[in-house]
DNA sequence: CCCTGTGCTAACTATAGTATGTAGAACTAA
DNA sequence: TTAGTTCTACATACTATAGTTAGCACAGGG
């Protein structure tokens, strides 16, 4: 893993998460995914498919492009 | 599957490639992935991963989040 | 000490992604 | 007509990996 672009999604997660000072697990319930999920997200150790980065924008309250936007 | 966000997806990436005047396989040949999947992803079908929509994006020659614009 | 937040591992199950083959539509040519 | 070509839809089936879950470690702040 840890291709560039899941590095900069993944600090991109983290950076709009910090905005919101939501923990990792607090993004993780809001999106309807698992605590743990969000770290490796983060850390770029999972490819994310689609459906999950729209739950992920939409816990963070940004549009799905913008949170593509690096 | 069949999601919404899956059916823009789809529609968008349909409508790229038919700007470029590609096949199906042309396309998929571009991006490295494999004949059918370009088919099951303009489908929707499939929930794509971070890294083939980045691929996708690359052989259509637009921008990711441009391509997450519907 | 707790308690919270995060990193990290390991194992599991669900599904993404690969590959092959069939069928049909639309076109081109003989 | 009939035959050949290209493109796409669709049905499997396989294998790779995304996504889930539990558990342990450690740091920083109460």
């Amino acid at each position: 893993m840890k291709k560039q672009i899941l590095i900069k999604f993944g600090q991109k997660v983290r950076e709009e998460r910090i905005k919101l000072d939501l923990s990792q697990e607090e993004l993780a319930v809001r999106a309807g995914v698992h605590r743990t999920y969000v770290g490796m997200v983060e850390r770029a150790e999972k490819n994310i498919t689609l459906r999950n980065i729209e739950r992920v924008a939409k816990a963070l309250r940004i549009n799905i492009n913008e949170l593509l936007t690096f």
